[in-house]
RNA sequence: GGCUGAGUGGCAGAGUGGCUAUGCACCGGAUUGCAAAUCCGUUUACCUCGGUUCGACUCCGGGCUCAGCCUCCA
């Protein structure tokens, strides 16, 4: 049974659906003024690994992850670049999507965009004002008042007099309260606005979350996720909004990723440090990098090395060595729901699953792949029911994980790589090499193979037979 | 200052009140014409001080160090 990590509780709790065999799933997406970078792409792929084992354990999952299409920095951001915000938005929801495709993220059930959603946001705070939790100021905002909600603080497990004492929150002067937190904000003449009982304005970001999962997955849903850098304010207020309005619970587990570093230090478009996913890309494949992301557990600070990422490299290479040259009945491992068990072994996927469902332990999930590696190695036949077997585990297994579901050989012999020697010519070379060997040649024999390794070519002689890799 | 959380072998990174994590690296061996890949074996741990216990890296408390949040942030 698995077992989730509800920050709300600070302890793992078996998870349990609202409504049995269904799960909405809700976690808070990117703000899209700018290219996502390693952040980002380690809650697209944590996200992503829970819904593939949420649905391989037989959950129909409703997965919402939103879109931020308005705010202040796409605002500032297009006016810099002289287009309109809307164009913004669309040029990196384009390049966020190109993004997951190379990360083999799973789209999402539905992806809503703020802009969307802004009369179910209008009608929320109409709400809320009704019922006294909030206030429209002189100015046309419309605040939050945090202390009408005796509970606030419970998700980060902070009080309000501990945050009033911090003195750190900016004072507004239309705010009743430093604390108080915009619902909706008037606009200037030349931003984007929408009308509203308040006047022309738009949303706060608070409010779209809440807005965009009561639309999508009721008032009650199952998880919500997202960085744990939102678990404050972010996540606090949306509890705020959405349980004030309701009267009853909004998200029942919380789940939190922990943050990508960079020198010991958070990876953040404030700091300046970050990495997008597609300078990443350009030196390591998606597949290197999401098992980067999945070696360690979710909840951990990452630190983005190259040392890392590498290593990653390594491990995918030692899993398709493992696969190369063993049939796998792939087509009928493409459906995660309907896996014919007699395929697959049983110990391994026993051992794989209580893993995943200890709050998806992914890095010790890795290590069972690494074990099943070694002893798909040992089976030295390689069509034998066995090896058949064991290798269509691994290749279901790393798909529950979003990786290995490449073709082993064009994955070692560099798909797509244009540099170095043709496929042909390095099938001549190996050609000429065992004329040589034949011959006991073996002066020639080796210097064809430093010739070939000094462009990237890697030549193993298994089993009378010699196979290439670029490296 | 307050609130979270973390400190494991050369590196990365799981986990457990007493029993091999795993991968990389290192060393030795097998295999190979030599390599590569693979296999086998070996070495190196649990921040610190107390407490609980027959026994703690694992539980409790203090300390130290680090990170995140308290302002937009995945």
């Amino acid at each position: 049974m698995l077992q989730i990590y509800n920050t709300l509780n600070r302890r793992k709790e078996p998870f349990e659906p609202l409504k049995a065999g269904h799960v909405g799933l809700y976690v808070c997406g990117v703000t899209v003024y700018d290219e996502c970078h390693v952040g980002h792409g380690r809650v697209m792929i944590v996200y992503d690994v829970l819904y593939r084992h949420l649905q391989a354990a037989g959950y129909l999952v409703n997965y919402v992850r939103n879109i931020t299409d308005v705010d202040d920095k796409i605002i500032k951001r297009a006016a810099e670049n002289n287009v309109s915000p809307s164009d913004l938005s669309q040029r990196y929801i384009d390049e966020m999507h190109a993004d997951e495709r190379a990360l083999n993220v799973l789209p999402p059930t539905h992806e809503p965009r703020a802009t969307e959603s802004i009369k179910s946001m209008v009608r929320i705070i109409g709400r809320l004002i009704d019922s006294g939790h909030a206030y429209a100021a002189d100015n046309g905002d419309v605040f939050y008042s945090v202390k009408s909600f005796a509970e606030y603080g419970k998700l980060s497990g902070r009080k309000i007099d501990e945050l009033r004492a911090g003195e750190r929150v900016a004072v507004d002067e239309y705010k009743r309260d430093p604390l108080d937190f915009v619902l909706w904000k008037a606009s200037k003449p030349d931003e984007p606005s929408w009308p509203s009982p308040w006047g022309d304005g738009r949303p706060g970001w608070h409010i779209e979350c809440s807005a965009m999962s009561m639309d999508l997955l009721g008032e009650e849903f199952d998880i919500h996720g997202g960085g744990a850098d939102l678990q404050f304010p972010h996540h606090e207020n949306e509890i705020a909004q959405s349980e004030a309005l309701t009267g009853g619970r909004f998200a029942r587990y919380w789940m939190h990723n922990g943050l990508v570093r960079i020198g010991d230090e958070k990876m953040s478009k404030s700091l300046n440090n970050f990495l997008t996913i597609r300078d990443v890309l350009a030196q390591y494949s998606g597949e290197e990098i999401r098992t980067f992301i999945i070696g360690s557990h979710y909840r951990s600070p990452l630190n983005y090395t190259s040392e890392a990422l590498l290593a990653a490299r390594t491990a995918l290479r030692r899993f398709y060595t493992a696969l190369r040259g063993r049939p796998v009945q792939r087509a009928a491992l493409a459906d995660a729901h309907a896996v014919d068990p007699a395929l697959l072994d049983a110990g391994y996927v026993e051992r794989f699953n209580a893993a995943m469902d200890d709050d998806l332990n992914t890095p010790e999930a890795l290590a069972v792949l690494h074990e099943l590696a070694n002893t798909l190695n040992k089976e030295a036949q390689l069509d034998s029911e066995r090896s058949i077997r064991l290798a269509s585990t691994l290749v279901c297994l790393g798909g529950r994980l979003g990786i290995l579901d490449r073709d082993p050989e064009l994955v070692l012999q560099g798909e797509g790589d244009s540099d170095g020697p043709t496929a042909e010519q390095i099938d001549a070379l190996i050609d000429e090499r065992r004329t040589a060997r034949e011959a006991k040649d073996f002066a020639r024999s080796d210097q064809i193979r430093d010739e070939l390794a000094a462009q990237g070519v890697v030549l193993e002689d298994a089993g009378g037979k010699t196979t290439w890799r670029r490296d």
